[in-house]
DNA sequence: AAAAGTAATGTTATGATATAACAATTCTTT
DNA sequence: AAAGAATTGTTATATCATAACATTACTTTT
């Protein structure tokens, strides 16, 4: 059964899906960059939820839908791909990937992640980003990236307890 | 050789290992918690350097220094209990463990690590936690938890540019 | 002070995440 | 068609972390 998501519930998780991969198929044609099938299946098994996918969570999904099993490299060079090019993040915190929200542009993302139904959510240039620009001005110190992983619980997830 | 660093030059670093084992003792003692010679020869390790540690080098110097080697659930146990009452933090994009500089009272951390240097600087309540705090508030989102890990360049390395 | 109970540490094994190195294949250009 | 470059396959291993149970040390009760 396919998990429902509040923010995509009207349209259908299945457009997250076709939508993230549309975006990195004209984004790869346009920068001469080749979406492999299998970069976009990974691509595609990573969109199946907005919940971060652990590498060995994919290369066990492969390795069922192949007739042979997948081998580890075979995955992160598929995530390295993807993260190079801004179709996916990594949550370092639990050592996971969720697709990108917003490819057009490249930016550092940030994420609420709900520790019940573990939805992440990306927050689009936030205000927290001028703070840490704040921050670090102060600091004398250069920003070249960022891990922002938010925990705590989701609006539906509270309204549940 | 003991390794400088700018902010601690003066007193010198050993003065940083000082403060924060006697910090830590006076906490165990008022909170009834047991700061073992173990938890504290590893708070002690961990204070070594203002850089992130992994928890198998302090492993090495523990079975380097013992005659016995030690065993990895050794070394988180006393990680864990550490991390537990806020004496150390975690950096979760290096896998790695860095003294608290504020351990008087509970608190998120943030970090500004220098990928040259590899010095973390931990800040203290900071406008990112408003910030954080906004965005959480406008989503209905309730926060928990937080890794704030920003990298760059810091003052002294760009300095040597 | 001895016994019982609890907390901490030792020990062995294994799980989970990630990469190195090289071979084979496929794609692109000439 | 051949050469070169990029991608993927394959094997092995590095790195980070925890489960499970035995032993030791500390604390409390009697």
């Amino acid at each position: 059964m396919q998990k429902k998501y509040s923010f995509c519930v009207a349209s259908g998780h299945q457009q997250c899906i076709d939508d993230a991969l549309n975006i990195a198929q004209v984004m790869c044609d346009e920068e001469q960059l080749r979406l492999t099938p299998l970069r976009k299946r990974v691509l595609e098994l990573v969109w199946q939820s907005h919940q971060p996918m652990g590498a060995y969570d994919i290369l066990a999904q492969l390795t069922s839908e192949e007739g042979r099993p997948a081998a580890p490299p075979t995955v992160y060079r598929a995530l390295d791909f993807l993260l190079e090019h801004g179709l996916i993040h990594r949550i370092a915190s639990l050592n996971a990937f969720i697709g990108c929200a917003y490819p057009q542009q490249p930016h550092q993302a940030q994420f609420l992640i709900c520790r019940l139904c573990r939805f992440a959510r990306e927050l689009p240039h936030s205000a927290i980003d001028a703070a840490i620009a704040d921050e670090a001005h102060k600091a004398g110190f250069t920003v070249e990236g960022q891990v922002i992983e938010v925990f705590g619980l989701c609006a539906p997830c509270q309204a549940e307890l």
